[in-house]
RNA sequence: GCCCCCAUCGGCUAGUGGCCUAGGCCCCCGCCCUUUCAAGGCGGUAACACGGGUUCGAAUCCCGUUGGGGGUACCA
């Protein structure tokens, strides 16, 4: 059988870039190996559940471009893959362990549970307390029963031996069985646990794969033992490292993780997310960094994954970001940008872009700027207060000014190659560098001191709207 | 407390015993180009956590220490 693998996200909230790597590594695997990619939705516990956040993880996933084969949106033929679809199943399967003698019922409340584990902390059998109910008599569980109790179901976890993992990524890793202690596998209230539903679908659903953070790591000796008890097989599994925010503490909702969606509402390309998220805790060669979503499926592999933890650097992901729209195809960059103003609803989303993109593709890194570095083309200049003051303090500002205008006025034809020898006979007529000279006119033109080509933005504009902001600048001088 | 994982420049990483006077990228700092800022080009600062082994030889293997992270739930 060939590769399948999944990833199953609980629905408590967004994607965050931790999530996203994880799906994407699952299903680079897949392709890479021309397997299955599942999609299972883990919602065992629905006190946790967020209104609309299967919805928005879907979303998140279509817009990273990561088409899940099997999935609750697209079905297939493992279904369901909505753990509460499965509710039963799991309670037949809970069941029937209870009857093989291969788990019991336990009829400890919490508050017991809690109190009996705070005192065996510090002993050599911190995990026995799990075990209070493992063999009661009849008397006690009909006593128990008459009390009205209502028993969890936990997995009689071996007390001798050692249970041993070969992962993709860890290597070899061992626990002491005894140290496990007898989990849950279904609660009071008769839902399934993690720990159950999450073995039992991955059987269901053949999972061969499970490529997983390594927070997770700690739970693979209960799943691959229970998996035994069921008489089964667990999946070869892979870890993955940590991704970490700038504290170095793993990135998570509670510290500022970003969703995906903030880096698509901030006009980043979803293939340089995809790019970077590869880079963090997998490396194709010493140098090789910038890939297409095609070369990353030809070239991802587990064993190059890497164990150590990575810091998720937003400062790189930018750069790499504004190294894929450089390479944009313009037609392309266009249609990006114009989707991109379109999903934001800006006002500039209706105008034609066209001309501006050469103007723009080579400066900036995200999409999101394209508004506050060239929305001066489209609309009336605004004037940043430092690019203002810096024109105000220039003496000769008023008569560069004026200059300008008359030379852009006398002008036969104005093109780019027109405008640059215009405003230079400008700037040498006044006995000024170019770089010095320039400032007040870019000002006037553009309202700020960073923007595109002074020569090209002034081409674009034309004649009239460049000299009126000329002029207007010199107005608002005096 | 106990269990598990991790450990190369500020960040992401290459490196699987000799090719390492440790390479690449981001950041940072110079210089160049130049109509500002970017982009681009060139150059630079900067790391094998520590201590023991093993070996002719260790960033690479083993042990310990330290540090960091995760787990220890009727969450996932």
């Amino acid at each position: 059988m060939g590769v399948r693998v999944r990833f199953c996200p609980s629905p408590t909230g967004y994607l965050h870039v931790g999530g996203v790597r994880t799906a994407l590594y699952n299903w680079l695997f897949a392709r890479h190996h021309g397997g299955v990619a599942v999609l299972r939705i883990e919602d065992t516990d629905t006190s946790r559940e967020t209104v609309g956040a299967i919805e928005q993880i879907q979303r998140s996933l279509d817009w990273v471009g990561l088409d899940f084969d099997e999935s609750p949106a697209r079905g297939g033929p493992h279904g369901p893959y909505l753990q509460s679809e499965r509710a039963d199943v799991y309670r037949e399967v809970a069941e029937s362990l209870v009857v093989d003698g291969l788990a019991y019922r336990c009829y400890q409340s919490p508050e017991e549970l809690t109190v009996a584990r705070e005192a065996a902390r510090q002993t050599d059998d911190p995990a026995a307390p799990t075990r209070a109910h493992r063999e009661l008599s009849a008397a006690a569980v009909a006593a128990f029963e008459t009390q009205g109790r209502q028993p969890v179901i936990r997995l009689k976890t071996p007390l001798e031996g050692a249970t041993e993992v070969a992962d993709l990524v860890r290597g070899d890793v061992s626990w002491e069985n005894r140290l496990l202690g007898d989990h849950v596998l279904l609660r009071a209230d008769g839902g399934a646990t993690y720990q159950l539903a999450n073995v039992l679908d991955d059987l269901h659903h053949g999972i061969t794969h499970v490529i997983r953070g390594d927070d997770l790591l700690p739970s693979t000796p209960r799943q691959v033992l229970l998996a035994e008890a069921l008489g089964r097989a667990y999946p070869v599994t892979a870890h993955l490292p940590q991704i970490l925010g700038p504290d170095r503490k793993r990135l998570s909702k509670r510290h500022g993780a970003a969703s995906v969606e903030e880096f698509r509402d901030a006009g980043y390309l979803p293939e340089a997310v995809v790019n970077y998220l590869a880079l963090v805790g997998w490396s194709y060669d010493s140098t090789t960094e910038i890939m297409s979503v095609d070369e990353l499926v030809e070239r991802f592999t587990l064993d190059r994954v890497s164990p150590s933890p990575g810091v998720f650097d937003h400062v790189k992901l930018a750069w790499m970001n504004g190294v894929h729209l450089r390479s944009l195809e313009p037609g392309d960059y266009g249609r990006r940008l114009t989707g991109y103003l379109v999903e934001r609803g800006s006002p500039l989303a209706t105008r034609d872009l066209g001309a501006a993109v050469p103007l723009v593709q080579e400066k900036i890194a995200t999409l999101g700027e394209f508004e506050d570095f060239a929305g001066f083309l489209f609309r009336p200049v605004v004037y940043d207060p430092a690019a203002w003051r810096a024109l105000a303090e220039m003496p000769a500002a008023a008569s560069l000014l004026d200059a300008a205008s008359a030379a852009l006025a006398s002008l036969a034809v104005l093109d780019t190659t027109s405008v640059d020898g215009a405003l230079r006979g400008v700037c040498e007529a006044a006995g000024l560098k170019p770089r010095v000279a320039l400032l007040p006119l870019r000002v006037a033109i553009t309202g700020s001191k960073v923007s595109p080509g002074l020569f090209e933005s002034v081409a674009l504009l034309g004649r009239e709207e460049s000299i009126t902001r000329l002029h207007a600048a010199r107005v608002r001088l005096s």
